[in-house]
RNA sequence: GCCGGGGUGGCGAAACGGUAGACGCAGGGGACUUAAAAUCCCCCGGGCGCAAGCCCAUGCGGGUUCGAUUCCCGCCCCCGGCACCA
């Protein structure tokens, strides 16, 4: 063919055409009988968005393509992938959006889904749109609220009071896991502390059960080590020191002991047992239940005072742990039974109420916070662990917390400190306080909390509870779900601390399911996260009406087997999604209890070092990009831009050289004609295996970078002085090219003479290791770990042959006269170090 | 404060403990062209030198090693997360 019929590379016309083309095929929708009896069947999973306004910013893209590159390559290893796509469009996030652009969430839904649709499918990722979902439909939410339900009758969701967190700018109640820094994680708004009756997920049932899963998972060690922290195991004991009567003193009898030990005590969360003897006085969270009963008459105004005082103070200022120490003395005491001291009972703000037992034994000669707390109060400071240059009376200038033998502790004195542990927890064991309790046992306190799930808010699946006077809370009938719900034009939320939806009678009055009368519905909707925390279930299921999800399509298609997100969600999301597995699988609706076989958490993208954001103004808008480079050029820009697990930053010049790329290749295969057909040449050939080696392992490791740097490398190769590349190098140069670039290489596969689509059979291309080796290589010749010249040897060539060679370089030679030669270091086809001294 | 991840040319970045800077962007020079684009070839960390070559250089200071961007110890800085968690 003559240069005349060269067609330019125009990736508009491309990526239409395929874009098309697969539609038509359907060839990446999943027909029944591939989903139900797949090849090797390969769950590609990506974290869904949220249908934004703005439509899809770079970073969805990034995260999208990344996944989809790994899925396509999937493909051509001869997986059936399943690689769907949903929308996360339930939550604040859009009611806020809906609020301020003043139009109704479930109008405004539907367009910014269909915008995503769009965009989603013009970057050529090969989603399966016969198995969407989108959270805010009744055909899902009726499953988020069987899911509330199996976990209500089997007794892990219940609904108490407790003191909640309270955005006092969105006017509901948020999860500990959306105050950040005290700020509302929407809004940035100081978060007050509420007591509301509120829907909890006992998900601390499932703590020890969490951690331990996370040894076994494929996931990087930063997100479990995320998850680590945020469960927050620490072993310790619980102590209960018997609280004393505050009789003593006042006269009258005279007979009997002063201080009468009272049928209470105040129990205590500690890492340090050992420490006990050094407890000098012990301190309450000023929300705690004993503080009324252990403060005495002359405290109570203080103590109520700054309860109060504290009680208006936001989470910030509550929460800042470099402010100073403030606390009130309740005037009650506490026998510390291994001293027998009496030690008095204060109330302050650094023991917070919901961790461990809000209380603690305060130990200041050897913790920091206690230390500063005492230095302040003029509480007494006492030595009773002592590191290798103390005695037992060297004065505490400061807590001491490191290593060291126990002192001043009686019967412990001597011990080390870790020994000291377990001694203490056993003697506190045989001793009994108040009601016949012991006076302590070893313990294992989490940092997580029960997982709130109930929103005052509108825009969420209801909670499928009705409240009766006589039956309490019922949870509503599984055959009448879904609780619709009701498209509400007034949807603000105020600040009665309920839901809008107890504005709407007509919908929340009903009939007892148990008794049939009168009922109530429950008005509260759920959190967003449960809406996430299992759409990886619904999506192979997604066209059943009948389950949640199918029994059979679930054991063909889970775990996931690739999980891709941001490492935004490495704690909340994946640990609720952890949860709710466990959990279903605990009530025999799954036969696995980890839903995510392998995860990897991308990085993100900055632009000139900073995260973008409309404030900045440097938001990249990806519709123009493609328009004019294409979505190929842009994915592969994407992934080239550094190691996709670390993100990078965005140039804007930077796509010419992916695009230049992309249109050499074109002009390399086209027109086909112009190929050569003779048989590889052998240096062509080792380059080429030497590519599939790096291109496979790399990919399968999501090292995008590297992968497409190995590409380009190869073309070079194919191009190099106008070369015109032969047919048999092409072909799997296009195959590599495929995950990255797939609607071009569709078009040039097909130029190539195949009929079927390149993802539709097994087609990556096979290494041969035989045919990567070198013949020859060059050493590197160094004198005394410097490089002073190079050789060249055939391959595998042994030391003698080399130092031979190497002896006679010329500038190796000038280093090696007159000096003694000590050593000769030799590392085949590497290097050869002569040591030498002069 | 604690837990992660980083710090390498003008820029994005590569480097099983083994020739630091692959690949790409930007820049410079050349070939082809009436011209431009595209393409191809060459140069491109700093200093010294006509050259051969030499010295310096991967945040800073030590250490281990024949050899350290890589391992160890101690710091500094940037990014992200958690934070009075007892």
């Amino acid at each position: 063919m003559s240069r005349e019929d060269r067609r330019p590379y125009s990736p508009a016309q491309v990526e239409t055409r395929w874009q098309e083309e697969w539609e038509r095929r359907g060839t990446n929708l999943f027909s029944h009988e591939q989903l139900e009896a797949p090849h090797d069947p390969y769950y590609n999973l990506m974290m869904f968005p949220y249908p934004s306004a703005e439509g899809l910013h770079v970073g969805n893209i990034y995260a999208f393509t990344g996944a989809d590159v790994h899925g396509r390559y999937r493909r051509l290893r001869g997986h059936t992938v399943f690689e769907p796509m949903g929308f996360d469009a339930f939550g604040i996030h859009s009611e806020n959006f809906a609020l301020k652009v003043g139009t109704h969430p479930m109008d405004l839904i539907p367009g910014n889904v269909a915008n995503f649709t769009r965009q989603l499918r013009r970057i050529g990722g090969m989603f399966d749109w016969n198995h969407t979902v989108d959270t805010t439909q009744p055909d899902y939410y009726r499953w988020t609220q069987w899911i509330f339900l199996q976990l209500f009758k089997a007794g892990l969701a219940e609904r108490k009071e407790a003191p909640v967190n309270w955005c006092p700018s969105c006017l509901t109640v948020l999860a500990n896991e959306q105050v950040i820094g005290g700020l509302c994680e929407r809004c940035d708004t100081p978060v007050e502390q509420r007591r509301i009756a509120q829907w909890f997920f006992q998900i601390t049932k499932y703590a020890q059960r969490l951690l331990d899963n996370l040894d076994d998972l494929d996931w990087s060690d930063t997100t479990r080590k995320a998850q680590r922290n945020w469960i927050g195991r620490s072993l310790g004991a619980r102590i209960r020191f018997p609280v004393l009567s505050e009789t003593a003193g006042q006269g009258g009898s005279g007979a009997g002991t002063t201080d009468e030990e009272r049928s209470l005590a105040v129990e205590v969360f500690t890492t340090r047992p050992d420490t006990l003897a050094g407890a000098t006085y012990m301190v309450l969270a000023p929300e705690h239940p004993l503080v009324d009963a252990v403060t005495t008459p002359e405290q109570r105004d203080s103590v109520d005072r700054y309860r109060s005082q504290v009680g208006t103070m936001d989470l910030v200022a509550r929460k800042k742990t470099d402010k100073a120490k403030t606390g009130v003395f309740t005037g009650g005491h506490c026998r510390n039974l291994l001293t027998g001291e009496k030690i008095p009972i204060w109330i302050a703000d650094y023991v917070l109420m919901e961790y461990g037992t809000g209380a603690i034994m305060a130990v200041p000669g050897h913790d920091e916070r206690d230390f500063e707390f005492a230095r302040e109060f003029g509480l007494p400071i006492r030595r009773v662990v002592a590191g290798p240059d103390h005695s037992a009376d060297t004065p505490l200038e400061e807590a001491y917390t490191g290593a060291g033998r126990i002192v001043n502790s009686g019967t412990f004195d001597g011990l080390d400190w870790e020994a000291a542990i377990p001694a203490v927890v056993e003697w506190l064991e045989g001793q009994s306080v108040a009601a016949g309790k012991s006076a302590g046992e070893g313990h294992v306190n989490f940092r997580l909390r029960d997982w709130c799930i109930s929103r005052q808010r509108y825009w969420g699946p209801p909670i499928p509870i009705v409240y009766c006077d006589d039956c309490g809370p019922v949870a509503v009938p599984e055959d009448e779900l879904p609780v619709i719900l009701p498209r509400v034009d007034d949807f603000k939320p105020d600040d009665s601390g309920v839901s809008p939806l107890a504005r709407v009678e007509e919908w929340y009055r009903t009939t007892c399911p148990e008794c049939g009368g009168p009922g109530r519905r429950e008005t509260d909707v759920s959190d967003t996260f449960l809406d996430s925390a299992w759409y990886f279930l619904r999506y192979p299921s997604a066209q059943r009406d009948d389950v949640a999800f199918h029994p059979e399509t679930t054991r063909t298609w889970l775990p996931v087997h690739c999980y891709i997100g941001g490492n935004e969600h490495a704690v909340l999301h994946l640990l609720y999604s952890r949860f709710i597995t466990m959990a279903l699988h605990d009530l025999g609706h799954l036969d696995f209890e980890e839903p995510f076989t392998r995860f990897r958490a991308h990085g993100h993208i900055t632009r000139e070092g900073a995260k973008m954001s409309k404030s900045k103004g440097n938001v990249v808008v990806p519709d123009p990009i493609i328009e004019e480079f294409g979505a190929d050029a842009f994915r592969i820009y994407l992934m080239f831009l550094g190691p996709y697990q670390e993100g990078g930053d965005y140039r804007d010049a930077a796509i010419q050289g992916p695009y230049s790329f992309l249109s050499r290749i074109w002009d390399s295969v086209l027109p086909v004609e112009d190929l050569r057909n003779d048989p590889l040449e052998p240096e062509v050939e080792r380059k080429l295996h030497q590519t599939i080696r790096q291109v496979t392992e790399q990919v399968d490791q999501l090292q995008y970078n590297t992968a497409i740097a190995a590409l380009m490398e190869y073309l070079n190769m194919l191009r190099t002085g106008g070369r015109t590349a032969g047919r048999s190098e092409v072909e799997p140069l296009v195959v590599m090219l495929a995950p990255f670039a797939p609607h071009m290489a569709e078009e040039l596969w097909e130029a190539l003479g195949h009929s079927e689509s390149i993802f539709q059979v097994e087609n990556w291309p096979a290494f041969d290791p035989e045919k990567a080796r070198e013949s020859s290589v060059e050493l590197a010749i160094q004198v005394n770990g410097k490089l002073r010249g190079t050789v060249e040897v055939e391959a595998g060539s042994p030391e003698e042959v080399v130092l031979a060679l190497a002896r006679n370089e010329e500038n190796v030679a000038r280093y090696l006269e007159g000096a003694t030669l000590r050593r000769v270091i030799f590392v085949k086809d590497r290097l050869l170090n002569f040591v030498v001294t002069a």
